[in-house]
DNA sequence: AGACAGCCAATTTTT
DNA sequence: TTGGCTGTCT
């Protein structure tokens, strides 16, 4: 059984596996199979007799942790129950959604994400009449996250700080921790810090999880940050079992506080350390490793490796200087058209750039010559504004306290709430010392010396609220979402607000209830909408991939074209001025590089404009420190024209545009509210459908046909 | 309270 | 170029 599991490994991912026990190190080159070998890992402690609830699996990306547990699944099935595969954030949500106490949180208490955290930061700045010019929400954010990854608290910040304007941060930084408190949240940063802080402070505690957690693995070890070294060594500090898989080449995060030192730390932190290396390649060509391990080179910081694989030579790069993004974009249009027409799937196509801007011109040209494509990380599903309003109400009703989510559904819709209330409310909870929503409840209105008007504009969003709360403990997430919905008359807000993109918004909503319906529990569902980006959400339709080299990080394609390779693009320009800053660009182009398994095309523009201003750059070291007889140039002016027909295109279709159900007048239908009733009217609305129906004893309601969830009744 | 026009600023970003 | 915010007008 043991030796089942070692049997298609090569010797060194053997050694890393079945290890004895105790701290292990991989150091795993690009397409070495870490994944493999994690879940291998994995499989070894279970197959060797540990429970399987003694494991903590933690990596980066829900999708990671998603296809870790999956894999593991496959291979030992149902004895991976009660396994925690988990993000660092998901695994200290849970921690802490088990016991707030360590993290002094009472039970209900919100995850504040990005935009929430810069919401309530930018209040606190308003607050203390501080200037949000002089003091940006937006830089303030990322200087605390910093500060939060590196495990400094205000206390220690306030002591470090040098100059008035440090100190004024720091002041900010503990108004903004006291508010988080105050609306018994944690910010991204905190699920961590908060984790770390009660393991520290609180023995019971940290007993407990110690010797719950005998074996802890990381995954992409060298994107933790100190405060997630710091989890990881306190979560083990009983057994010391701790087996991290990394690549300090593709650390790519280190200006959000990754600590790729913490890697080369790690003998000093577990003594006795086991160091294994992978080097042998499974994804690329020889040419495509040379290329990478040409460029990688250049790096000082790094432990030396050389990637080689059994994958045969290959083919030298391609390169293509052109004159401008238009050119560019044409150029691999042509070149990728080319390929398709030989017989390369579409989806296993990458377009890798630096930022997100520079998609446009390549979606363009791709439209232009007909090739299907996606692109990778543009707006973010929970990132909606309509999902994040129903989230924020949901949110309101699982933690009353949460004065983030109340100010944002106060008047959305509009129901006559401005920012005059909005202010007075803000200002008599900050007196009184409790959060928005409990002084309306408590005190009622009238303390805030507001109009008549105003007063029932408020009374009215009260009684709102209290009818959605009573409802919360009785209903799944999912239908108390459809009642959210119901009541504040959110469709009909969308409508009126934009009716151009209402279809694009019910889309959403419906996607939204879609993932509420796996959840039985608010807390769950809440957790889950928080802590997920859903970048896994534009996977799966088939297409050209279009993708920061961020993004791309853990995929693989055969055919990978990196443009916009010039001076202040990739590099790009703000390293320049950063101590390590090229270095890392530098990993971050050698992740690009070794996503290809087959081929390479790279390209430059002359001239790029930016934000309408021309700009006119040399070509990217990067290009200069190839292996001149691995690179090929292409032929100035090979266009679109030139290149072959193409045999086939595949459209990607929307699965979410068909109907779900063909509703018709005179329907007999349950509903779980308003219980039975039948089908007066189904009118067309966009893609999707307005159900009216009558209920008996609860009268007409309307319905969009692919939110409310009905049953049809026989008559 | 809400609509609108002008102004400024602008990486990457798993969570 | 876009988007987000501020201040003014209705």
């Amino acid at each position: 059984m043991l030796e089942e599991l070692l049997e298609d490994l090569n010797p060194a991912q053997r050694e890393a596996v079945s290890a004895p026990v105790g701290p292990v190190l991989v150091l795993a080159g690009a397409g070495s199979g870490k994944t493999r070998v994690l879940t291998r890992r994995i499989a070894w402690l279970l197959a060797s007799g540990e429970r399987p609830s003694a494991i903590l699996a933690i990596t980066f990306t829900n999708k990671a942790a998603g296809e870790m547990a999956e894999r593991v699944r496959r291979v030992v099935g149902e004895r991976a129950d009660g396994l925690w595969v988990f993000t660092f954030h998901a695994a200290c949500a849970r921690m802490l959604r088990l016991h707030p106490e360590l993290g002094g949180l009472r039970p209900g208490w919100s995850i504040y994400d990005q935009d929430d955290a810069r919401r309530l930061l930018e209040r606190t700045i308003r607050r203390l009449d501080l200037d949000t010019k002089r003091f940006p929400p937006r830089a303030i954010a990322a200087e605390l996250s910093l500060a939060k990854a590196r495990l400094v608290d205000p206390e220690r910040f306030t002591e470090v700080a040098t100059g008035l304007y440090e100190r004024q941060v720091a002041t900010i930084y503990r108004a903004y921790q006291a508010a988080l408190r105050e609306a018994n949240a944690a910010d991204f940063d905190d699920l961590i810090g908060l984790v770390v802080g009660g393991l520290t402070e609180r023995p019971e505690l940290a007993e407990y999880w110690q010797r719950r957690f005998r074996h802890v693995l990381v995954d992409e070890f060298q994107d933790a940050n100190p405060a997630q070294h710091e989890l990881v060594r306190l979560l083990a500090r009983e057994h010391q079992s701790v087996f991290a898989v990394g690549d300090v080449d593709q650390s790519i995060y280190g200006f959000r506080g990754a600590d790729p030192e913490g890697v080369l730390a790690f003998e000093e932190r577990f003594p006795g350390a086991r160091v294994v290396t992978l080097e042998q390649n499974y994804r690329s060509t020889n040419a495509i490793l040379e290329l990478a391990n040409a460029v990688i080179a250049q790096n000082r910081r790094r432990y030396a490796k050389h990637l080689f694989s059994e994958l045969g030579a290959g083919e030298p790069a391609l390169r293509y200087q052109a004159s401008d993004e238009r050119d560019e974009a044409q150029w691999v249009a042509a070149q990728l058209r080319r390929l398709v027409a030989d017989g390369t799937p579409v989806d296993e196509i990458a377009v890798i750039f630096r930022t997100n801007a520079q998609s446009r011109p390549l979606e363009e040209a791709l439209s232009e010559a007909g090739l299907p494509f996606r692109v990778v990380g543009g707006v973010r599903f929970y990132e909606r504004r309509e999902v994040r309003d129903l989230l924020a109400y949901l949110r309101l009703l699982e933690n009353p306290d949460d004065d983030v989510a109340l100010v944002r559904v106060l008047n959305v819709p509009r129901r006559g709430i401005g920012r005059g209330s909005e202010e007075a409310l803000a200002a008599a909870a900050r007196l009184r010392g409790r959060s928005m929503l409990r002084l309306l409840r408590e005190e009622g209105v009238g303390v805030l010396g507001l109009t008549p008007r105003q007063e029932r504009s408020l009374e009215r969003f009260v009684a709102l609220v209290d009818t959605l709360s009573d409802a919360a403990s009785k209903l799944r997430p999912a239908e108390l979402l459809d009642l959210v919905v119901a009541e504040t008359g959110y469709l009909e807000y969308l409508n009126e607000d934009d009716p151009i993109t209402v279809e694009g918004r019910l889309e959403n909503i419906a996607e939204l209830r879609a993932s509420a319906e796996e959840f039985e529990d608010l807390a769950s569902f809440l957790e889950r909408a928080a802590l997920i980006s859903a970048v896994d959400e534009a996977m799966g339709a088939g297409g050209v991939t279009l993708l920061t080299a961020h993004a791309a990080k853990g995929l693989e394609f055969d055919v990978v074209a990196v443009v916009g390779l010039e001076e202040g693009v990739f590099p790009h320009a703000r390293s320049l001025v950063e101590a390590e800053g090229v270095e890392e660009e530098r990993r971050l182009f050698y992740v690009a590089l070794t996503r290809a398994r087959r081929a390479l095309l790279l390209s430059s523009a002359r001239r790029r404009s930016s934000w309408g201003e021309p700009l006119y750059n040399p070509t990217s070291r990067f290009l200069e420190e190839l292996p001149t007889e691995l690179v090929e140039d292409a032929a100035v002016g090979e266009r679109l024209w030139d290149a072959p027909a193409l045999v086939r295109v595949v459209t990607p279709t929307s699965p979410r545009t068909q109907r779900r159900h063909p509703w018709r007048e005179g329907q007999r239908v349950f509903h779980a509210r308003y219980g039975e009733g039948s089908i007066r009217a189904v009118i067309p609305r966009g893609i999707d459908e307005e159900l009216v129906i009558a209920f008996e004893g609860a009268g007409e309601r309307r319905f969009f046909a692919s939110m409310v969830k009905l049953r049809a009744l026989e008559g």
